[in-house]
Parts: structure tokens; sequence; C-alpha cells
DNA sequence: AAACGCGCCTGGAACGTTCCAGACGATTGT
DNA sequence: ACAATCGTCTGGAACGTTCCAGGCGCGTTT
């Protein structure tokens, strides 16, 4: 398996080399392996058949230099153990293979610098379009981004950049799901460990107070940011007693449940794979992340269709009731059923 | 922001238009570009400020056609979802980092025709160097690519490819630590939830079955495979009345847990993120990820200087303890400290 | 004074593909 | 009989870089 005939020593084989091998001019090869109809039967078959042999490979970096795209997107990642992130990226792909492009990802590693150099490498890729699943990045590097390539956020930004479409979810909406099912339940005195700023989690609290408010609950209001310490947050949250607790996602619920009596009900938001496990298992606010990620390769689509205006797509989220909820007073269950 | 003079109208500035724009070759921008020390201070901060002011953006493709390398590493993964993959990852893209490449991540979705078509992608791109974290990809597909650049494995491969270095742990040498240990917490009915054939799940079968019969305890040895539906097996397992479960992996664990009552302590295998998040928290034994995933690196790295024997380097789990396992009769702890 | 070395710069040839204009026979239409 | 058309096929020009051989001016050595 070592040196097959036909081919330069030690270089992979080329469009060239297949057609020495076949007998016929690179061109021809070319379109062959493309499968146009204007090759005659009898020959594209020798071709290929001479492409297999010498084990030929097309390289990609030279069809997208020459056609100008590469039919790949790109997509960039702040933090691939996140499995929220990991389930848009399944949408984004599902849609892109439909389309005939081939989705690579890159990861940012929770760091903003190493993000901004990830997208840098996309972009001198020369990848087709950006699906950037993260919030970290800022406006700037991301219109910038948009200049040369369509670019869809997934997420709610800080600030909107010019010539980026947005996909993200109603987080307020979510927020009072979650807790108008915590007042249907019965429960009045109810808490909110919230985020730390992002412009999800100020939707998520804004959700809650005014929900709050329109219950008549408005001296119930109960928030507490949960800062860099989870376990201290919950701890103090609990510490004012409220019968229910509405999480800025299912991370902080998770610590709520660990310092919270059986009786304190516990909503979380994103219903990351977490929420099935845990026990009890937790209730959550889910983002259709797939339909997202979806969504997102269909805007790129878009914009590749010629589109220039912006969109912001916000997708309803349904609540997921598990076993963190139940009527005040009550127990929820803990281990085996 | 939209035409920049010096830019030809609709496209993408090339060296060639900040070579036009600073008044000199398009060679000498490409040295300057690159820091090469030949360039006079003056003109390379011109050709710099040229670049920057037409918002030029090399082009790897081109870089990559003339150099025959990309300095780009594809990681081939199956499953996003799985933390297990992600923290290998992380290990990856650390030392390719250090050593200047970029990584990139393609995935098959538990889908292995998909992951053969990911490869190939990668291989078209040219990238340098490929990790694969998967044990589904067949040997011939793993030889094929291997024959055009280097390639690792990470995990056990059921069959060895010739060309493709591997990282595994020892298996076996985990399962024993995992069994050693319900052993001396005093246990002598030790069952063992099995995986389905894999290389992996034998060894630690293996391991197990290999520590009971050296602790005398042959006859106790109990083994179901997990098979399709886990709660049935773990419950159908558990009707045996074992004092302890030594599972295959944390998700099978988990799935014992939920069915057993708390004197029963549970083992699991991975020490995924899950470990850490359920109650009681898991006992597991931990793959060092992170290093299995630099070791990859420097083995391409070692093949791209020129080596040509196979490696396979075997890693040593460690046991991490946490509260899913007690001597026994004591109760695992469930719910709030 | 010629030769050499050095710092700085340039033009053209690669790299492997696709695109384009057109060549060559054979068939068809008038 | 001649032009037009069609089905096949070809050679060269892109694409945007890097690499290579060398050029020019200037100072230093022989």
């Amino acid at each position: 398996m070592v040196a097959v005939t036909g081919t330069r020593p030690g270089r992979r084989p080329t469009i060239v080399d297949v057609a020495a091998a076949a007998g016929v001019s690179k061109s021809l090869v070319s379109l062959a392996l493309r499968g146009d109809p204007g090759v005659s039967e009898e020959t594209g078959a020798r071709i290929l058949a001479a492409a297999d042999r010498l084990g030929y490979r097309s390289n990609r970096l030279a069809r997208g230099l020459v056609q100008g795209r590469t039919m790949i997107l790109g997509v960039l990642l702040t933090d691939l153990a996140n499995p929220y992130h990991t389930e848009v990226v399944a949408g984004v792909e599902e849609a892109a293979e439909a389309r005939g492009f081939t989705v690579l990802l890159a990861h940012g590693r929770r760091d903003r610098e190493r993000l901004e150099h990830q997208l840098d490498s996309l972009l001198q890729l020369n990848v087709d379009g950006v699906v950037v699943v993260s919030s970290w990045l800022g406006a700037a590097a991301l219109a910038d981004a948009a200049r040369r390539v369509p670019v869809v956020m997934v997420g709610r930004p800080r600030e909107f950049a010019p010539g980026v479409d947005t996909v993200a979810n109603d987080d307020e909406a979510g927020a009072r799901a979650a807790v108008r099912h915590l007042l249907e339940l019965g429960h009045t005195r109810i808490g909110h460990l919230a985020g730390s700023g992002s412009p999800s989690s100020r939707s998520r609290e804004a959700g809650y107070r005014e929900t709050m408010r329109e219950a008549g609950l408005a001296e119930e209001v109960l928030v507490r940011p949960v800062g860099d310490d989870r376990d201290r947050a919950a701890a103090e949250l609990l510490a004012q007693g409220p019968g229910a607790v509405f999480a800025v996602n299912d991370l902080a619920a998770l610590a709520v449940l660990d310092h919270a009596p059986p009786e304190v009900s516990v909503v979380g938001y994103d219903n990351t794979s977490l929420a099935e496990v845990t026990r009890p298992r937790l209730t959550s606010v889910d983002q259709p992340r797939a339909i997202m990620g979806r969504l997102a390769t269909e805007l790129l689509w878009e914009r590749m269709g010629g589109r220039t205006g912006d969109r912001h797509e916000v997708l309803a989220p349904a609540l997921v009731v598990r076993d963190s909820t139940a009527p005040p007073g009550e127990r929820r269950e803990c281990g085996a059923p």
C-alpha cells in the first residue's frame, strides 16, 4: 500500500495525476468527479476508477480558492462543556447538512480573546457563514465579521451589532411561565436567584418582578444575585425563608435544591440535561434549542441569498414540569421512587 | 464603512490591494505581515497601516495551498453532548495552541457514516493532523486517513489500525481500583452492571471479575449487561440483592442509584460532570482526560517530526471517592447536608 | 578599482482546483 | 454540399498566497 503507480512519490495525488492515469485532461477529471452530465459514461467510469485506484481526494483549499466559497459553515462556541450550546449546534448541523454545507466548530474556551481569535481563524478559512453561540463576543468584533460573511448570533447580545442577525428565546415570557406555575401551585413567598447582569438574566428577573407585581405580591419580591459563589448565594436566599425559588438557570437551581428543605419548590431555566438527572428531577424552562439552531442556519441562508436588513427572531420557551415543584408544604420526593 | 478606497469593489482586499495601497510589491507585503526581519521598520509600519486601513485578512486557503500545510488540527468527535469527550478536547486545544495550531472540531452526531464523512472533510481541508475521539470509526477508515496525515485515536479501538497511535486509560486497573475500594469498605456481595461489548467495557468487566476472584469471592460474581434499557437492567441487577454495584459508566451508575435502597454503595466510571451534580455525589473512576488530550497532540507532533512506528499509550485512572459509597449497612446521604 | 557582502526589495513560478473559450468530429437541417 | 448544432473534450487563465532567484544601491574588503 505504499507507492501507487502513477503518483509522484511522496505527494498526495492530484487531479493531474488522475488525469494522467486515465489518459484525459485535468479539466475533464474535474468535470467527471463533480458528476457533470457532459462527460461520456465510459470516460467518466474510467476516470472514477483511476481516482479510486490512486486514492485521490479533492483538495478543498484549492477549490475554495477558485470558487470563492467553501461550503463550510463555522460555529463559534464559548463553552463546549455547556449542554445548552451543544444542542443548538445539533440544530445548526441538521439544517446545514440539508443544504450541503459542512459544519466546523471553533471553541473559545470561556475566554473572550481566544473567542475573537477563533472567529478570525474561521474568517481566514473563508467559511461561507458563521453562527456564534456565545454572548461574550463584542458588537464590534461581530459587526466586523459580518462585513465579510453572514453572521448569526444565537442568544441575546448586550448590544445589537449591525449586519448581525440574532435568534433568542423570550426570557421574560419564560420567567413569567415559571413564576405563574409556582403561583398556581399556591406559592406566594417566591424568591429569585438572579444572574449577573447579562441581558438574558436581566429579562428573566424583569419577568419575575412583573409577574409578582401582577399577582399583587410586590412586597414578597425577594432577589439575590448569584455572584461567584452559587452555594453561598443559595444559602443566603433561603435564609429569608421563601416557599419557592425561581433560579436564573439550572446550575443555580441545583445549588438551591442542595441547600433547601424538601418543602421548598425550585424552578430552573434552560432545561439542560442536568434537569433529568438530578433527584428530584428539576422543573425547568426549556428553550427550543434545536429549532433555534435550525433557524440560525436559515437566516444565514437568506443572507447568502442577498437579504440585507437585519432580523432578530425571538422564540417562545416552554415550561417543563418535573419533580422539584409541589404545592406549599408538600415534600418533594428524594431518591428512589 | 462601505467602499474603502484602494480595494476593488465587492471583493475582499487581498495582499495585492495592500501592496498597491502601500506602494510596494506583494512579496514585501507578505514578508511584512509575517514579521520577517528583512523588512525595514519604516516600510513595515506603512504596510501594516495599509493592511489595517483596508481591513485586510490573510486567506488561509491560499496560504495552505502553497505551503502544503495549514497549521490546523482537526478533532473528530462522536458526540458533543458527552462531557467525557469535551474534556479531552480541552487538553488537545491547550497543547495545540502552545504549538501554534488552530483546532477545529467536526462532529459525527453518533452516526458512523457521518463520522466518516466528517473525517473526509477534515482531510480535504488539508489539516495537519487529526485527533479522533470516538471508538466508532472502523480501522479501515482510520488507516486510510493515517496514510495522508498523522492520526491519533483517543480511546480503545476494537482493532488497532496501522499507522494510528492511540491514547487510552487502563480500564482494567480502573475497575480493580473501584472493586478494591468496595472490598475495603467491607462489601462482599458486589455486582457489576456491565457495558455492551466495547473493548473498554470488556476490560472493565475483566478487572471486576479478576479482583473478585483474587479476593476469594468468585462465587459472588454477579454481572448484568446494561443493554438498551438502563433502568430495567439496574432493577434486575438489584433484585439479586447485592450490597454494592460497580457500574460500567456514570450513567449506568445513576440508573442503579435511582433504583437502589440507600444502603447499596455504587461506583461509576468516567467521573463525568454528572458525578458532582447528583445526590448523593457519585464515587467514580476518573480518566485523566485533559492529559490524554495533551498526549494525543504530542503524539501527532512526533509524527509530524517523522516518527514512523506506532505508539499506544495507556494512562492510569484514579478513583475519586464521593458520597455514593459507604460501609455495608450504612446509609448514603441524600439531599441537603 | 574591482570584488564582495548586506540590507532591502521585486517579479515570476509554484500550489490544486474551477472556469471559460473554444477545438474537434459526428450528426442534423436546409 | 454546406452550415449549424451537439456531445466531448482540451488548454490556459484565474484564485491569493508563499517561495525562490535575483536586482539594486551602498559600504567594506582585497
